[in-house]
DNA sequence: TGTACATCAGTGAACGCGCGTTCACTGATGTAC
DNA sequence: TGTACATCAGTGAACGCGCGTTCACTGATGTAC
């Protein structure tokens, strides 16, 4: 940080940290470029020089977000190799990340198409399939059960709609939740 | 419809249906009440005599939709008794109705202390839960992973996160998924 | 070590736009007598 | 059957606001000599 001069030092990172934190505050549907340069303290244009607009923006957030979550999910792979284990991570993730997830799995908000952001969805797609390549039928179906099921309970509880205590760590009925359907 | 008069008739049909048409196409979140207008052909302080605002509209909206909801869920019920044709409706729901199921699950857009809005939400838990109270831990663990299963696939469909060919009724792969993780 | 110059990050004024909201209004409808 | 009146749905002009985008600019930094 130190005193303000007048460039930045890194104002793309701040320029992320803001919109992380404009996101978590009011959901990633009335971001705007100018609020963020606000708070990042910098002038409304700015933003301009980093990212060309707000899809742009977001197109970054999602590419960091796919990354963060394959390193949360390689983490916990190699320990216990459990399906189960890996469907709590990404509840997790959802958790502690929620500007992320929601930016994620909303491409209309960004650019889909774009090369490091496809990149980095890959990557995060094969932390979730643990390196099996060309999986057989039903154990392609398992997974996408099993990642159904972590997804789902991750966008119910940031919904609100479960019926757990607020500010209550979701994944501990996250994990009792997987265990009732006997995830291998 | 009939040809325009001054008194348009059923304004409040007319700018619900607009919303859907919307959301359908953008997303709810560039929703604006002076399109909405524009679609019902009426001037665009219409609205506001039907709906006080956009929250307002979005309410009413919602409230629709858990009524829908409650009535594809009661529909399959009785045939079958099954908690895997009663996911395969609610993926179902989620596809036919698109517009509605984005509203439900986002709660920040609409005022979801309403009366009404919330009568209709407990319908449709209750419909889900089919009129069974007070479950014992585990189905009622169940019940959750059931839910968050349907959801999520649902979700992921929507957001085009899943590898299925766009197009494809996505009930068919919904059932084999569901069906892999031996639902009851 | 000093000077000249290129590069580029950030500035701030200006623009046009669509939005929500307010307001006095007016046209249509229904009801009382 | 006709007339008077109340009600209310929809009008259209006006307002202020925040936004994205453009543009000529300027301050800081780094590099060549």
């Amino acid at each position: 940080m130190a005193e303000r001069t007048y460039h930045h030092g890194d104002l793309r990172r701040a320029l992320l940290d803001a919109a992380i934190e404009a996101i978590t505050e009011t959901g990633p549907a009335g971001l705007s470029l100018r609020d963020l340069a606000r708070r990042a303290g910098v002038s409304h244009a700015g933003p301009t020089h980093h990212f060309r607009d707000k899809p742009g923006l977001l197109t970054a957030l999602a590419t960091e977000g796919y990354d963060l979550l394959t390193a949360t999910l390689t983490a916990v792979r190699p320990d216990t190799g459990s399906l189960l284990e890996l469907g709590v991570a990404y509840v997790g993730f959802a958790a502690a990340h929620r500007a992320y997830f929601e930016v994620m799995f909303r491409p209309d908000l960004y650019r889909a198409d774009d090369v490091l952001l496809m990149a980095a969805r890959n990557r995060a797609t094969d932390a979730l399939y643990g390196g099996v390549t060309d999986p057989p039928d039903d154990v392609r179906e398992a997974g996408l059960a099993a990642w159904s099921l972590a997804h789902g309970f991750a966008t119910l509880w940031l919904g609100g709609a479960l019926p757990i205590p607020p500010n209550q760590d979701p994944t501990r009925t996250a994990r009792q939740v997987l265990r009732s359907l006997g995830s291998p």
